[in-house]
This record gives structure tokens, sequence and C-alpha cells, in this order.
DNA sequence: CACCTATTATACCAATCGGTATATAAGTAT
DNA sequence: ATACTTATATACCGATTGGTATAATAGGTG
């Protein structure tokens, strides 16, 4: 492996663990086997090795987000398309699953939370694109598209972090994609 | 103010604003007007520090919590006067809340995690207690009252994310603690 | 061979980190 | 008046922070 990827792979594994502010530079190429020059020579700063990290599970999730959220005629199946593979996504990559998460409820002037902003901005305009489109479908959806799409984010995230907590052996991603879009949905017609 | 509580503030809101490792004691004492020795006369340490901002708040939250979640005899109404008293505690104080959400998502192996740790489990442990006195009520309980008292939390704190995230000026405890008990509900029997 | 660019390490930087030894002032109890 | 406790500041500690100046070492290309 080399050394830019070597040092991609244990920064990841210290942030998750500990959290980006408490993992120090020279801890990562410490565990990398490597020096501070070679770490600042591949991210120009410990900031631009957040980045990368952030960038390099993130890009690939929101490609994926982005094909499947294609909308199909109907909302509820929609959503069930697009749960599966948000569902999926996170499962394959638990531990930065989980660390994205962190950032996204980390402290508003921090770093973390200045680095996965945009992202989750772009995320949340996948999702508000669903709801557009399925504007015919729902009366009185006028203006009510950011808040369907923030709850139907929160309630996938929260599954996830349900799950994960109680470390279910097997997780369903077609059982828990139905329970999930139901209650969903029973929210949005109540 | 004591320079005690002062402290105290003045280290609680920046570790809201920018977390908790990335604020350094230096900083906490100039925002307070004071020096370190004064800072570890009375917490023992930065950790310590820590500890008594959680104590301060969460330890008044757990005493309004056990008083509120007495089991009435009726899981939709103990759960519905339970989730009034948490929202309004959350709204009361949406600052700190937000904090200790952001402490709950830290990483495993940071001081912050480990300093709200007890009382999350603590605040688990109240919840579990309501599902185990409605035992009589679900058939099929057994074993899955953490189950449910996971995934009523969980759902609390994603509505209540939520609307600080949306920003609604008015949030109405009522209505909102009603449609969130109906869509728990709904959750479970389905 | 000579040249060039991409990598990597040694050794260092000022600044900050969490924390403390020591001194002092003010109040209080005997 | 003496002794003790509480509360605060000056000045310092070694260790670590993120980051870099410099130079050596590759590997490929003319």
């Amino acid at each position: 492996m080399d050394n830019r990827t070597n040092i991609l792979e244990c920064a990841t594994e210290l942030f998750c663990e500990k959290g980006y502010d408490a993992v120090g530079v020279q801890e990562i190429v410490d565990r990398a086997g490597t020096t501070k020059p070679t770490l600042y020579y591949y991210f120009k700063s410990k900031y631009g090795l957040l980045e990368s990290i952030i960038e390099e599970y993130y890009g690939r999730f929101l490609e994926r987000l982005e094909t499947v959220s294609v909308y199909q005629g109907d909302l509820p199946n929609t959503l069930y398309t697009t749960c599966r593979e948000y569902l999926k996504m996170a499962i394959e990559n638990k531990t930065m699953y989980l660390f994205t998460v962190s950032l996204i409820y980390s402290a508003r002037e921090n770093d973390s939370y200045r680095a996965i902003r945009p992202y989750m901005v772009k995320t949340h305009e996948i999702i508000v694109k669903i709801f557009e489109q399925a504007s015919n479908e729902l009366e009185n959806m006028n203006g009510r598209q950011q808040q369907f799409a923030s709850g139907f984010e929160g309630i996938v995230n929260f599954y996830l972090i349900y799950y994960f907590e109680i470390g279910e052996p097997r997780i369903d991603i077609d059982e828990i994609g139905k329970n999930l879009v139901d209650q969903f949905m029973y929210g949005i017609y109540s």
C-alpha cells in the first residue's frame, strides 16, 4: 500500500476512535510508520487530511445516492429505493458512517463541522429533489419539501444508529427499509 | 456572580461553540477574566470541569425525568407526559441540550463520551422502566423493553434536533408530543 | 551520463497544551 | 494575636501542538 493511502487509513482509524481534535499529527504518522513531512506533502494540513477522508467516503456515497434517488413516479417507492441504498452504504462502511454522524453533531465552530457541512447540504438537496418531484402526489406540499427531507434523513439516520447500537448481528435492509418508509409516510399523512 | 459559576458558564459557552477538545484552559479563564489556578482550585482538572458542566444540566434533567415518568397504568399517556417534560427541558436549555447530543455522538475513546455515558445509561434505565411496567399492555414485549426505550429516546431526540434545525420560532410542545407518541406507537404495533 | 521531479527523513520552529509550585491576601475561629 | 482556611495571582513546568526549512534519495527521462 502506498504511503498516502496508508496515512489516510491510519488517520481515519484514529479520528473514529478519538475524534479529530484529540488526535495529533505525530500520532497519525507514528501509526502509519512514516514522518510528518510525508503527511504534509500529500495533504497540505491536518484539516486537508480530514477533508480527504470525508471526500473518500462521502463522495462515493453522494454519487450512488444521486443515481438511486431518481423519481419513479411514486413517492413511497422512490423513498424505498433511496432508503435501501442509504442503509446499504452505511452498513458497508459502518465506522465511517458513525464518524460522519459524529461530525454532523459536532460544534458549529469546529473544523469537523466545517468539513462535513458541504456534504450534508448536498445530501439534503438530493432528498429535497425527491419531494419536489412528488409535489403532485401530496396536497399542501408547498414549502414543506425541506421539512419532509429533513424528517426523512433524520429517521433513516436514527434507525441506523439504533440498529448499530443494539448490535443486531444481521440487519435486514429490505425489512427495515420497508418499516422505515411506512412509519415515515404515516407521519406525513397524519 | 462568584468565580466558580463564572468559569462554569464561560466554559459551557466555549465548549458548545467549539467542542471540548478544541478549547484550551487558558481560553476559558481569559473569557472568565481570571487565571488558571482559580479554575484548578474549583475543578481539579479540565475533565472535572466538563463533568461539573454536565452534572449541572443533566442532573436536574434526570431528577425531573424520574418524577414525571412514573407509570400511569397506560403506556401512551405515560409516554406523552414523559415526552412533554423531555421536550420542555431541552427547549429551556437548547444550547446545553445540543451540546449533550454532540457528546453522545462523539468518539467512544474521547473524554467527552466518557463524561456523558453514565447520564445516557441512567436516562435509558428510566425509559426502560416505563416499558417494563407496560408489559401487561403489550403482548410479546419479552426482552424488547430495551429496544422500545432506545427507539423512543431516538425519536424524541430526532424531533428536537429537527425542530431546532429548521428554526421553528414557536414550538408547540403539546402538539409535537402528541404526534411523536402517535408515530412511535404506530411503529410499535406495526 | 545528467537532469528533473516525486518522495521521504532529520532536525527544528514558535506557540500552546494541561497543570503546578509558591506566594499572598482576606476572612474566621480560637 | 495567632493559626488556619479559602481564594486568587505570578511565574513557571515539561510535553505536545501543527507546521516547515533543508537536504537526501529515489525513479524516470533526455
